[in-house]
DNA sequence: GTCTATAAAAGGATAGAC
DNA sequence: GTCTATCCTTTTATAGAC
């Protein structure tokens, strides 16, 4: 047998690499299944060996992405809870993650891509976004009392404030929102760094 | 002339409008000329007397949004600005924006679809992201101190929340983000009613 | 399993009649 | 201005050789 079961589950992560990379950047329809081949190093042909449809590698891609994006990093052992998800959250909400980050959150990135399509990769965007939520839950725990409901207005914050901000073309108010977003976050998780002021917000 | 211009310009109007309806609920790349011509009543053929191409009517059609949308309606003068813009937060957060709105906001229904899109759309959905931000400005200036980054950071989870809520398929989870989206966002722009309790943030 | 070749459909854009 | 007819490209998916 020329070719070995390692040898396909190689060429398998290579097609759901480029698929993340080139989905995320370019949509699902603007994406077709010769330019995920050709980046992974193989032929049309071959694609229907590893996957069912197109849509059904939408949705494995998505399914995959805990195992890329920023959120999947684990905490590293010589920072604590706060620090490690003050960490995270700039760097959701960086200029980097929107503009140049090679494997961006699918979650900001494909949004409304996701909801137009099949109830597959809309079931996975649906696991990897109370993944996302569990995950800054569980470290909220470890120091503040920020609640459930917060945490996920927070999350809709930081996927909003991603997908809008690279959507628009004036790159001060790219930056602004950025910013205004990564400031308002870290405050109402609770990790904001104490060389910055709170932001000024109007209590009722 | 069988014609006139002013048959020309409703004519015009309808295509706007069914493009408007079809392109929020389905995405560009999803909609075909051919669907909105009939929804509009028209042939195919007929498109090109009044757009430029497909790209050209996304543009103008996300352009014509405050026209249409949840925050282009005129506060009735019986209403404070701040009981106004407490409805339409909660309208804009709401299951019946979400599900059956007939005129969508393309801020969150069109977010990625957008940015993944040629210029024109992106410029057109720039402006009007930045309207949607003067007006609520506009709004809190007359009875909060809530700041300009606060605004635009609950711009973004406002748009975040539609737009990610829409996406999943968990129907406990939509309404719960939208909920905890609408509490923290009355409550951050100080427009809250006073039978609701402030929601529980940890200030650090 | 991967390749080349091809089938088949969809959809954007144009031509020309009225 | 609007219609019908058509061109043409793109792209998903399959067939069959190796």
């Amino acid at each position: 047998m020329p070719y070995t079961a390692e040898h396909k589950q190689q060429s398998r992560e290579r097609i759901l690499g480029s698929a993340v990379r080139l989905f995320t950047r370019k949509g699902f329809d603007n994406t077709s299944i010769d330019e995920v081949m050709a980046d992974a190093d193989l032929t049309r042909g071959a694609f229907y060996a590893h996957f069912k449809s197109k849509q059904d590698l939408y949705a494995q891609a998505i399914a995959s992405t805990p195992l890329f994006s920023i959120f999947g990093q684990p905490k590293p052992d010589d920072k604590d809870e706060r620090q490690w998800l003050s960490q995270l959250v700039s760097a959701y909400l960086s200029k980097l993650h929107v503009k140049k980050a090679d494997l961006p959150c699918p979650l900001a990135f494909l949004v409304t891509d996701v909801a137009v399509n099949e109830p597959e990769p809309r079931q996975a965007y649906t696991e990897v976004y109370l993944k996302m939520n569990q995950m800054i839950r569980a470290y909220t725990r470890q120091f503040s009392c920020c609640d459930k409901e917060t945490v996920m207005a927070v999350t809709a914050m930081m996927i909003g404030g991603v997908a809008v901000s690279r959507t628009l073309t004036d790159k001060k108010a790219q930056d602004d929102l950025l910013k205004s977003c990564r400031q308002l976050a870290l405050g109402l998780l609770g990790v904001e760094s104490s060389k910055k002021r709170n932001p000024r917000i109007a209590w009722v």
